[in-house]
RNA sequence: GGCGCGGUACCCAAGCGGCUAAGGGAGAGGUCUGCAAAACCUUUAUUCGUCGGUUCGAGUCCGACCCGCGCCUCCA
């Protein structure tokens, strides 16, 4: 049984979908006015891991994550450039297609724009204005939250302990109350303008969501997520418009996610500490080993990243990819006495009971390396045979389904893959790409590592060294082993 | 001010009423090795922010307090 925190509640409980064996998920994407940073992506990424264990678990996952393209944000942006909105969004939405797949996130089912789906919002605050829960002022439309009773019972927020908004267009519009938000704004100058049945404007930003979500997964749904930030305003405004408007409820589970901070503080272009993924792979870091890291803490717990973390999760990936590689390489026949697939059952109860306690993470991965803690020594002691790393390696293989974290690649003498990662910073698709990559320098390798063997066996060991150098700084590291000698390939120091 | 999160070894991080407080990283010593690397063995919390309380028994429940952090109208 699997068991979520649900906002709403405040509590976690046991996860029933509408339909049994589908759920229906909706995470709120990015608004593309600019790159995303690395605490979008720990939002994303922990949305990857759910959706991944309800694949895992046996759902079939119905994804939507909506692309905010019309803004205040976007229109300033487009505005400075002189650009349509499309125009300057596009590079924004190509970067995140990019970098999501880096990350080894699966694609969602439909990726929605705000700019595409205006006749759906029109249609949802044409409701409630008919339902009297919307109303006009000034060109513009906002939704009354004195007529929705029900209005903060997500975020527990009580209207009247609120600060008085000091930020946004408090000055600028005039509302029956501060708190009533726009689901239509009036025409301005340098905005964009959509003519519609409920007059000239563009949408507020809440509507966007509470419309696509209704499209493409009907009006009460499972799922939806996003960053603590959310839950108020933005998740409430929903909660508020859909159910005025439908008058059923709006969906079943929140799961939210709790910040990235960088050094113990908030991220912020002004402090300096404010990275994009695409910076940290500048620094030569295995996009890899950035999933691991935004991975391994608890989705509600705030993630404090710091360059020693990220080493921290390279080593524990490493520790993974070099067990896997040497799994690989058992060329043992006869069976060992260890009975292994208790064992990796143990592992694998494990490993789900974490997962189905609402994410936890920890729990799991600490029963995949106490597994990897019984193995391995029985894999250099050569106490296994090929046949019982079998049970193992499916392990390995049907748990980084859900992780997606790929094991470092080792080789064999022999060049054949024990393994396969990302190269050069880009995410590869598997084994089959990586050989193809990579088929046209492995002689290269073998030959000199044949001649460092025979310098080896000629005690010649200056030149043994200096050919280990020369392919560590290639990227290839070289590991002595009984059986002979193994290579991975890893993001070559100083880079 | 309101709402909420967190303080467990050198670092990260589970555990949330009861066997000797998971797991990862790092450090130290050792085995193996020409040397490395990898791996293995040993080692690093009589103690879980502080002080009280409940209980046969508490990081685990209750109260107070001390720190750190987040949100409070368009930031995941």
């Amino acid at each position: 049984m699997i068991r979520f925190h649900n906002t709403l509640s405040g509590k976690v409980e046991s996860f029933e979908p509408i339909e049994p064996g589908s759920v229906k998920l909706y995470t709120c994407g990015p608004t593309v006015y600019d790159f995303p940073h690395i605490g979008n992506w720990r939002a994303y990424v922990f949305e990857d891991l759910l959706k991944r264990f309800l694949i895992f678990s046996g759902y079939k996952v119905t994804h939507v994550m909506n692309l905010t393209d019309v803004d205040d944000k976007t229109i300033r942006g487009a505005g400075a450039k002189g650009l349509s909105l499309e125009e300057y969004t596009r590079p924004f939405i190509e970067a995140f297609d990019r970098e999501r797949d880096i990350l080894n996130i699966l694609p969602a089912n439909h990726y929605p724009r705000a700019t595409e789906h205006i006749r759906e919002m029109v249609e949802i605050i044409q409701i409630l204005l008919d339902k009297t829960f919307a109303y006009r002022k000034d060109g513009s439309i906002y939704f009354a939250i004195a007529k929705f009773p029900a209005y903060g019972r997500l975020s527990k927020v009580n209207l009247e302990d609120l600060r008085p908004g000091s930020r946004g267009d408090a000055d600028e519009y005039e509302k029956d109350s501060v708190h009533d938000f726009a689901l239509w704004k009036a025409p301005k100058e340098g905005e964009p303008v959509w003519e519609t049945e409920i007059g000239p404007g563009r949408p507020g930003w809440h509507v966007e969501c509470s419309a696509m979500s209704s499209k493409y997964l009907g009006r009460t749904f499972d799922i939806h997520c996003g960053g603590v930030d959310n839950i108020f305003p933005h998740h409430e405004n929903e909660i508020a418009q859909s159910e005025a408007a439908n008058g059923v409820k709006f969906v079943n589970y929140w799961l939210h996610c709790h910040h990235l901070v960088v050094d113990g503080e908030k991220m912020a272009k002004s402090k300096g500490n404010f990275y994009t993924l695409a910076d940290i792979l500048a620094k030569g870091y295995d996009p890899y080993d950035v999933r691991y890291l935004l991975i391994s803490t608890h989705y509600r717990k705030m993630l404090n990243f710091t360059f020693d973390a990220l080493e921290q999760a390279k080593a524990a990936r490493s520790r993974l990819g070099n067990f896997f590689g040497a799994l690989k390489d058992v060329t043992r026949e006869s069976d060992g006495i260890q009975d292994i697939r208790p064992l990796v059952e143990a592992a694998r109860a494990g490993f789900v009971a974490g997962l189905e306690d609402d994410l936890n993470i920890s729990e799991s991965l600490a029963s995949l390396f106490s597994l990897v803690k019984i193995i391995y020594p029985l894999v250099t002691q050569g106490a296994i045979s090929r046949r019982q790393t079998q049970p193992v390696l499916e392990f390995f293989f049907s748990i980084d389904e859900v992780l997606a974290i790929k094991p470092s690649p080792v080789r064999s003498a022999s060049g054949k893959i024990t393994g396969f990662s990302s190269v050069e910073g880009k995410a590869t698709a598997g084994e089959e790409q990586y050989a193809d990559v990579e088929g046209r320098l492995e002689s290269e390798i073998q030959k000199k590592i044949e001649a460092r063997q025979k310098a080896r066996s000629e005690k010649d060991f200056n030149l043994a060294d200096e050919i280990r150098e020369e392919l560590l700084s290639q990227g290839i590291l070289l590991e002595d082993t009984k059986d002979g000698v193994r290579w991975k390939k890893i993001i070559p120091p100083g880079t």
